[in-house]
Order: C-alpha cells, then sequence, then structure tokens
DNA sequence: GATGAATGAGAGTTCATTCAT
DNA sequence: AATGAATGAACTCTCATTCAT
C-alpha cells in the first residue's frame, strides 16, 4: 500500500493538506477531503489508516524536505550573517513549495507534539532552534549582530515572522520566495527606521 | 440570564478562554470548560446560550479593550515613529492582558471571520490595517522610515510578529511586556545588524 | 458514573445482555441495545464507556457472583462425589440467575481473552479447571469415581455439558434449576444404562 | 463459475472454514479469508458470490456427509444401545473431518435458521431430534436404558456434549476420534461414579 | 444555579461488494 | 484468475444542546 501507486497517494495528500490548512484539521471532517478529491468518504481508507495518517504523512514530507534545504546551507559553512539570508530564503522557498504543510505545520504542531506518532515534531523543532539561536550567537560572538538584543527573544521574534509568511502568502502571487526574503532580510537586519 | 452575577460570567469566561487558548476552539469540548470550572455540561447553559456565544464574548471584550487603548494612542497626533512604538507596546499590554483571548483570535479569527456573528473581527481588521499601514506609509512620506521597502510586505511582517508572540508570552515572566515591546522595536526599527 | 443510580446500570446491562446473548456480540449493534432500552444509541454512553464495557460488566459481575458461590462450595469439605453434586447444582443456580451472561460467555470467551481487559477470564478458567479436575482426582484417588476414565476428558465432557444447558435453559420453564441439577447429575454419576 | 476447477474452490473453502471457525462468522472479515488464501478480498468474488455463499456451502456439504454416516447407521437395524454407539462414533468421526464446519455450525447456527436460505438447518435438527429422540425412547421401552431419566434432557445433554467437543478436539492429537467415542459413552452409559 | 439523563446530528472508520483492467 | 480502486451502508462513538427536577 506504501510503494504502490505513489502518484495518487501525492495528489490525495496535496488534496487533504489544502482542505486541513484552510479549515483546520479538527474542522476538517473526511468527508470533505473526500469529497474535494471526487470520492467518498470510504474510499480514502483504502489508500490511507487513518486521517491522522494523512496528516502524519503531510507533516513528515514537509519536514523532511525541509531538513534537506536546512542541511545544506548549515553545512555550506557561511558566515553568520549569510547563513541567517539562506535560512530565510530558504524557508520562503519551502513556503512557497509546501504552504499548506507549513500552515497545518503551524496551527497544529503545538498539539500534536503530544502525541507519539508525531514525536519528531519537537526533534524538528529542538534542531530547529539550535540552527537559528546557534547562527545568531554566532554573529553576536564575532560582531555580526549587536550585542545589546536578547538572542532568545530575537530568535522567537525571527522565527515566527518567517512561518507565519505562510497564513498569507500565495503561491504564484506578486511576490517571489526570493523577493520576499530579501524584503524581509531588509527589515530584519538594517530596521525600519531611516539612518542618520 | 444575561445580567445575574456578572462576576461568576467573567470567572467562567476566563475559564474558557484558557481551555480554548490551550486546545483550540473546536477540540475543546463544553465538557471540558464544565470540568475546568467544576461544575457539568449542562449546567454552563444556565449561563450561556452556547458554546459559540462564550467564544464571541471572548473575542469581543477583548477587541473593546484593545481599541480603547489603539484609540488613545491614535489620538494622541505622534509621529510616525512615536505612534508604531507605542502601538507596539499597547500590543504587548493587551497580550498581557487578555494572552488567551490574543491567543484563540489568532488561531480562529480566519474562520469565524466568515459567520455573520463575528462580522466585527472583519470590521477590527479593516481599522487595524488603516492604523497600522497608515503609519508607515505617513513615516515613509516624512522621512522616518526608509522608502524601498514593501510597505504592504511590512505591514503584514509587523503585525503577525507582535501576535504571534500571544503563543508563547506567559505573564509573570522574565519579560515584562514594556521590555519585550522595546527589544521588539529596536530590532524593526533599527536592525540586528550592526551599523558600519 | 459508576456509583450514582446503580439500578439504571443494571437495567441496561441486563438488556445489554439479553441481546448480546440472543444475536451475539459483534452483531449486536448498540443500535439494537439502544432499542430494546427504549433510547437511542448515543444516549447509552452516558452511562457506560464502550460497547466493550458493557460486555465487560456483565461478565465480570456474572464471575465474580459465580466464584462466591463456587468458593462456598470448595470451602466446605465435602467428599468428591458431593462435592461434584454441589458444584452441579450451583452451576444450574447460575444459569438460572445469569442465563444471558452465562451464554454470552460462553459464544465469546475464547476470543475475548487475547484482551488484555478480559485477562480476567483466563484465571477463572484456571480456577475453574482447578476445582473441577482435583475433584475429579480425588474421587478417582479414594475410590469415589472410576479408575479407568481419562480424567482431562470427563472433566470436558462435564465441564461443558453443565454450561451449554444455557443455551436451551430458559428460566420459569418446567425444570428448576434444581431438578436439571439432579437430572444430569444422575446421568453422569450412574450412567443412562440400566445395571445388570 | 461454479463448475471451474472444483479443487481450488475446496481449498478455498477449507480455508475460509478455518478462519469462521476460528474467529467467528461475523467478526471474520472476507479480507481476512483473502489473505489466509493468499489473495486480494476481491478476487474471492469471481470464486463465490459472496461471504455467505461460502458459510453456506460449508455448512450444507457437511451436513450432506454428516446425514450419509447417520442413515447408513440408523439403516443397520441395531438395537438401541448400539444405535447410540455407532451415533456417538460417527459424531466423533465427522468431527475429526469437518472440525472447522462443525464449530461453526455450533456457534452460528442458531441465528441461521431463521434465514430462509439456511432453511436446511432446521431441517436437519429436526431429523436430527427424531433420530436420537427416538432411539433413547426404544431404549427406555425396550429396558436398555433407565425409565426414570427425562429423556428429552437427556437427549439434550448428549447431544450438546458430543457436539461441543469440537471446540477443544484437535486432529491429529493424543485421542482417535473412535477413543474419545469410548470413553464419552463410558460415561454416559455406566456413569462415572463406582458401582457398588 | 446546578444536576442527571437524554437527544440527535454527525464524526471517523469498517467492510461486503463491484468492476474495469 | 486476480488486482486495484472505489462504493455505500452501517457501525461505534462524540458532543453541543435540552430539560425536568
Amino acid at each position: 500500500m506504501t510503494t504502490a501507486a505513489p502518484e495518487r497517494r501525492r495528489e490525495l495528500l496535496a488534496t487533504a493538506a489544502e482542505v486541513f490548512a484552510a479549515q483546520g484539521y479538527n474542522a476538517t471532517t473526511v468527508r470533505k477531503i473526500a469529497d474535494a478529491a471526487g470520492m467518498l468518504a470510504g474510499s480514502l481508507y483504502y489508500h490511507f489508516d487513518s486521517k491522522e495518517s494523512m496528516l502524519d504523512e503531510i507533516l513528515s514530507t514537509f519536514l523532511t524536505e525541509l531538513w534537506e534545504g536546512y542541511d545544506a546551507v548549515l553545512a555550506a559553512g557561511l558566515g553568520p550573517r549569510a547563513t541567517i539570508g539562506a535560512l530565510v530564503t530558504e524557508s520562503f522557498r519551502e513556503i512557497d513549495r509546501h504552504r499548506a504543510a507549513v500552515a497545518i505545520y503551524q496551527r497544529e504542531s503545538r498539539h500534536l507534539v503530544d502525541l507519539p506518532r508525531f514525536g519528531y515534531l519537537a526533534d524538528s523543532q529542538r534542531r530547529f532552534e539550535k540552527a537559528w539561536l546557534g547562527t545568531l550567537e554566532r554573529g553576536v560572538a564575532d560582531g555580526t549582530f549587536r550585542a545589546d538584543l536578547d538572542v532568545r527573544l530575537t530568535y522567537r521574534f525571527v522565527r515566527d515572522t518567517v512561518w507565519v509568511a505562510a497564513s498569507w502568502y500565495r503561491p504564484g502571487g506578486q511576490h517571489s520566495p526570493e523577493e520576499i526574503a530579501r524584503q524581509y532580510l531588509s527589515m530584519v537586519l538594517d530596521g525600519i527606521a531611516v539612518r542618520d
């Protein structure tokens, strides 16, 4: 069941992800997903064990791809400023590719972490914090970033702003992910105030 | 039914708000609220018409108070930079006072807007956008803020970062709302990079 | 929930037991039980956690009472023949009192033993075998029962015949439990053939 | 569909019978049967019209063979004691040959009798009762069996004990059907108590 | 003000069955 | 002969809500 006809599976997961993102996981009934996929509710169970396993597959697929990108950035040995830049750009690219999954992640991960099945969310969060916080701290240490900022607070602001963009971003809109990343980095790195 | 013992009412709403914020509105059963309040599910209906009406009262109370604060700031006739500063500070104060309501608002408002009963959410969003976007635009016009930024994008980033803080902020923690506001403003206005 | 209004609970369990006995546990829908009880299916869940917990309570209540009777017999210190007689009589009394539960036990216990929740069924079976087999062996040892019989085989025959009676026995019919016990004992102890 | 490859058909029915016997007809899904047969659920429908028709074929095949044996015994013109002996022996031989079918019959026949399709079960039960009860009555009349027994009760006990053996009998175990029959007859005819 | 019991709509899921390939 | 995908009815269970007491 896992290997056969992976295209149909992917289609159905994409459909489910859209509905989850639009209505929330709890408010999404299996019937709504089936409607969107043009089949009956029971038919989904030929492809998936449960509603939860659809969610699981959506999130784990997304996180796997996200970490491929992040790991490449982190392995490149860039300086703090370039690393932050690359992480932000990569993040907006992931939002571009997995908008629905990111939106679902944002909304549901806090509750899901408690379920054993979604333990990998906690792992991912830890790695995420380590990557961002570590880069910020390196930047403070080498004089790239201001020393008078609370690094932990800064991390939270940066993290949230990047990902919350999934809630309004529409792929194919007027801003490319790279353009959004550039604007965002300009704001966060240099500030919105005009320099004296 | 609406007039009797307004304190009990407020207590129950505070309880409900905590549970809604912790578990999400849909995932919160009336029974959980009743458990938290030390009564049986049916008993809540002596105080409130429905689960939805509790949510309504929580959100409208919050927004009413929020706009009292915002309107005072906007009426003060401050310059763009001071206005942004005052709005941010006021926002973190609201988060401090209505953490649960803000978290609920963040998570549920997108879906609620479509319900006639929650039409005031859309009104509030419009006023909100007008206040922030207007201030940013005034600041660009008078040279306070950089002209090369996409104002609309900047507005979205600022708006989201401020409010998403409700998801991790804990009243009584190590940071006062004013301290958080100062750090946040420092980051957004001046950037995190050291100036050459 | 467990202590309040125990009469209603007992009524509902009696109803459920009748339906389980008549149609089999699997084939019994919660709706059928509710119909028989004059309520809607969902209402049963105010009283019980699940269909399975109804079954559990039916069987454990029955076994508890059964063992009260058996233990009294076993503690009386009777000889093998009298013990067998008393156990048989007690068994038919239990069938008279818990006909439905016995029928359910007969039909479902083999599958239920595997579920952790019904582990007590296995315990009971072991005690049961020990009581009957031990008495038969004592009787063979002291010359009460024939030495040329396979005791284990005899135990199985006796055990099954007694309990399978639940499938045709109707309380209030023409035979009292004591009368059936007497006939049954006469057959098993002395045989149906006329003695030469 | 019915005529092609009768061996495969028999194999599949044997497989289905094992699963029905082990798990119960209702609890047996068509998928479980297909798994055990090494095919997919839908494929079974090439061979059989429905799950019920498999059950039907299993039971009717068994009963046909059973009655061949019984009829031979009844036609032999033996005395009551020898007839009972031959019927018991024949019954245990049937259990040896059709253990699964007998177990299914024991568990399901009560419910199936009501379905028109399984009307032959009722016929068989009537013939069965006539054969056994008639033999017992003949035996009482000619002084072979004790006159003080309730014949109907005795019939029930004998009938049930014989067939319920299918629930614990394992072909190829330490007791041959003939050995079990001998032990059983010894118990029922002469009793387990030592004669004074 | 609160309880206990019930309602009824709808949720996720299962499963016998169908059918084009 | 067998597969893969789908159907549709029915199932167990949940939950917001009602209401007599």
